[in-house]
DNA sequence: CTGTATCCAAATAGATACTG
DNA sequence: CAGTATCTATTTGGATACAG
């Protein structure tokens, strides 16, 4: 069932399509400009719902919320209300967000090794 | 200059801003839901413009020109022209590209993981 | 403090037609 | 084949005000 390929340097084709229909579906759950950002801000350190307002700077109360409320739907983060006045509310990773956390370690690393080279490409 | 972090399960955050802010660039630099999903398909297999056209299914012709410029201008992927009529373009990642290879994959298989739970997410 | 609602501006996506 | 141009529809974003 393996398919040949011409160019010996690319492993087959075939086999790689179960990878990019994976590397799809975790795209789309981390849909968002911020959902990973806010991921990985977690899993460091649990937060409340202004804290990780006033640390992401370009980021408006509305978008946080529904991105706040897509993460804890998909079962990723935790919602923890605490009984005072006015209110706190505290997110943190679940053991499921967590999981994803070897990722975005992963991720960081690409973007320490590569730092320079991807902060030139934003400034043309 | 280690910070002290109450809760010792989370290390101490300071020492994670510098990892935030590399995933924010990285995050950055493939935004936009299809980069990462066509860069994996080049790190397999070099491919037309209409090849990836037709892989992708609800992919419009004006995105994946935009994505692909995009990516280039980045110098993730090279565009080679051939000298044919009607004109072949075909795409590949370049070695910068293929180092985010071992990231695709780590995300392929976060992906294939937890698979189910996934898409059910997409269900709701 | 932690949100939601509303209104409006801006960015993005799709369809179609068209060019070299 | 490999795109670009145009128009329109949809989504997304910011600002402000307000509620629990």
């Amino acid at each position: 069932m393996e398919s040949e390929f011409a160019d010996p340097s690319f492993p087959p084709f075939d086999n790689c399509l179960k990878k990019i229909r994976a590397i799809d579906d975790t795209m789309e759950l981390l849909a968002g400009k911020w959902k990973l950002s806010i991921l990985a801000r977690l899993c460091y350190k649990p937060m409340r719902y202004s804290e990780i307002l006033n640390d992401i700077e370009p980021l408006s109360g509305k978008v946080l919320s529904r991105e706040l409320k897509d993460l804890e739907m998909n079962g990723l983060i935790n919602r923890c209300v605490g009984d005072t006045k006015p209110p706190s509310v505290t997110y943190s990773v679940s053991e499921y967000g967590m999981s994803l956390r070897d990722l975005s370690d992963k991720i960081a690393e690409w973007g320490l090794l590569h730092r320079d080279r991807i902060r030139s490409s934003f400034k043309k």
